[in-house]
DNA sequence: ACATTTTACGTGTACGTTACCGAAAAGCCG
DNA sequence: CGGCTTTTCGGTAACGTACACGTAAAATGT
């Protein structure tokens, strides 16, 4: 017999499984000393539990609440896929999705996790646009026993068990490197200027990104000026007004960074003004509308958030979470992807928007 | 009671779960039209094996033998830490690995895998140096029941289950573009010219990065002049004895790619001739030694190869073949990460050689 | 004809775990 | 001391699967 399970403790004790499942598990209706000599008998033969047993035991599938936005398309649905196919192929646990759509990134997303509470989910997934007010929140909901995982931004006072998202500040200084090193090209004679649009500043994620690049361009590009942030609030025509503005002003940029999802509109601003390719752009996310754009070379690059992986990750820390009740780390930062003309290929799935994964790669 | 179950098909058609279990593993002692009869119910229900079940039941932890070379050491150390990782992160199958090393890639591979045929491993992992030799090898331990999987390079006409590698043309075309896109400014006046410093042209992986390379400095980089490749066989000495002579040569590279594990003597060959951070330098793979030349900017980016993510992902479409009995992708192509100054932090972990994975991000 | 093998199916057990019922022991109270 | 509750523990069924074994009937042999 193995003697590293719940009968083998029981057997080198001469007691039954029912009492070592007690001491082993804190349930009450065991006698003090008798437990602690089984959790020591237990680290003596180094008991493991055996999850394969207690799946298939305990034949639940577990129900994940998944709050996300409903904007910007594409990007919660890459993340909603790989939630998605995570959860299909945990042939281990049953994980059972249960899909929430809110309007806008950190807009109605507490009233919605308050209407569905009563539905006391075995674990759910959020995206907490902007965290503060959405804490108080997490942290009932977390001590109610409903374990709470962060995806895409993070709300790391709230006591949530682990968050994935990607790296925001590294991915703004790469934005700033690659521009640093590709400006001196560019303008060579006068001196170069950059300018940055993004959505929101409120959203940590952006304002972090929006940090790494100012960084950047003041370690690599010292000489460069940074022209004030153009802050579009995710709205596709603001977007297209400010980049027609800063194209039609008195300093044209020489490059753009567009830390926004509404890259699009800034994108055809630029080809509307004959500028597509004249003036540096590094984007961020990879959108189908995108695609030809890069192809071209009118937009250098554009940082990809990797959601697919993003929602595979979150997905797998959760199974982990529940099956050995640890987390592998709490804080995972996924490094971005520089998506250029060149591994464009990689990105792009046969089926888009709903493509089998981030690239023909697996992360 | 569970009708998608060997006991549910059982009780559906008044058979026993002995019965059911011979025709659904096509095991022989069984009328041919009951068994038509069972598979038939078996889809009507939709039968999927529980798989904890059967784990549960067959407790053997599955052997796998792992041969990779000790050469270059960081490189394949990663890899044979992401395979001990995701083996030991599995619950549900316990797998095994044991690892064998061959002095150099492609050297006395195909002896140590003869060797330990007699072991008879539930499964091999293996890095076909140069696949055509080791493919009869690979395809009569396949016809002995072995599944083989393929990492880092691929033997593709050999049979194997599946095979991990990063997409080699992407990563030099990645090299070709990021120079292409950076040299104006360096070279504005004069025509540039770039070289090529790779470990072996027989190795299918060097010889596609190389194509890869070659094919985007003509798209991408048209005027520049492409030096004949410089192959140093993977021998340190050689690869610095061919970097001096490339930077004391009557046309000086304004630019190299350096498409071998063994760049450090050639990034000590450029800072000797007091041309560091002057000639654009673009590696492969991350080592230890890289760091402070990526940090000063003497080395523009590595194409990281991500040793511990394949690593795990060929681990993981193991398993899932194992369980399932068939595999996810057969060829996984991970995107490369390009890392530059500005994302360098994300990939040296803190207990480098063995971080706990490829940065802090989980692939 | 009967003995023997073969075919086709049923039965039982074990894997490690959880959940539940009940029994024994111990404590409390009048 | 009897009756009662509470504490502490034992025993067992079940989850779905794999496999060894048992056993009829059918097929084959002599």
């Amino acid at each position: 017999m193995n003697d590293a399970s719940i009968k083998g403790i029981a057997a080198a004790l001469k007691l039954s499984i029912g009492t070592v499942d007690r001491a082993l598990h804190g349930r009450q209706g065991i006698n003090e000393q008798t437990r602690s000599r089984i959790l020591e008998k237990a680290r003596e033969l180094r008991y493991r539990p055996n999850y394969a047993a207690r799946s298939l035991k305990l034949n639940r599938s577990l129900r994940v609440g998944v709050f996300l936005p409903k904007e910007f398309g594409l990007f919660f649905d890459a993340i909603r896929d790989g939630i998605q196919s995570a959860a299909a192929a945990s042939s281990l646990v049953g994980i059972e999705p249960v899909f929430y759509r809110y309007p806008r990134l950190g807009e109605g997303d507490i009233e919605l996790l308050e209407a569905h509470r009563e539905e006391r989910f075995d674990a759910c997934i959020v995206a907490p646009g902007n965290p503060e007010p959405m804490e108080p929140m997490l942290r009932s909901l977390i001590e109610e026993g409903t374990p709470v995982f962060c995806v895409a931004t993070d709300a790391p006072e709230s006591g949530r068990m682990a968050a994935v998202t990607v790296d925001a500040y590294s991915s703004g200084a790469m934005a700033a490197e690659l521009m640093a090193r590709i400006l001196p090209g560019a303008a060579a004679t006068n001196e170069a200027t950059v300018a940055v649009m993004t959505g929101e500043l409120s959203t940590l994620d952006h304002a972090e990104k929006i940090r790494g690049f100012r960084d950047g361009i003041r370690r690599w590009a010292a000489g460069v000026s940074l022209l004030p942030v153009a802050e579009c609030f995710e709205q596709p025509e603001r977007a297209y007004d400010l980049a027609c503005r800063l194209l039609e002003g008195a300093r044209r940029p020489d490059a753009i960074y567009v830390n926004t999802a509404h890259s699009a509109p800034v994108l055809r601003a630029c080809e509307e003004h004959g500028l597509a390719g004249r003036v540096l752009l590094i984007t961020t996310d990879l959108f189908p509308e995108m695609v030809p754009y890069l192809e071209s070379g009118a937009v250098v690059a554009t940082l990809h958030q990797r959601p697919l992986t993003q929602g595979k990750v979150v997905v797998e820390q959760l199974i982990r979470y529940l099956t050995e009740g640890k987390v592998e780390r709490v804080e995972t930062r996924l490094a971005p992807h520089l998506v250029m003309r060149s591994n464009l290929k990689l990105f792009i799935g046969a089926e888009w928007p709903n493509a089998e994964d981030d690239g023909p790669n697996g992360d």
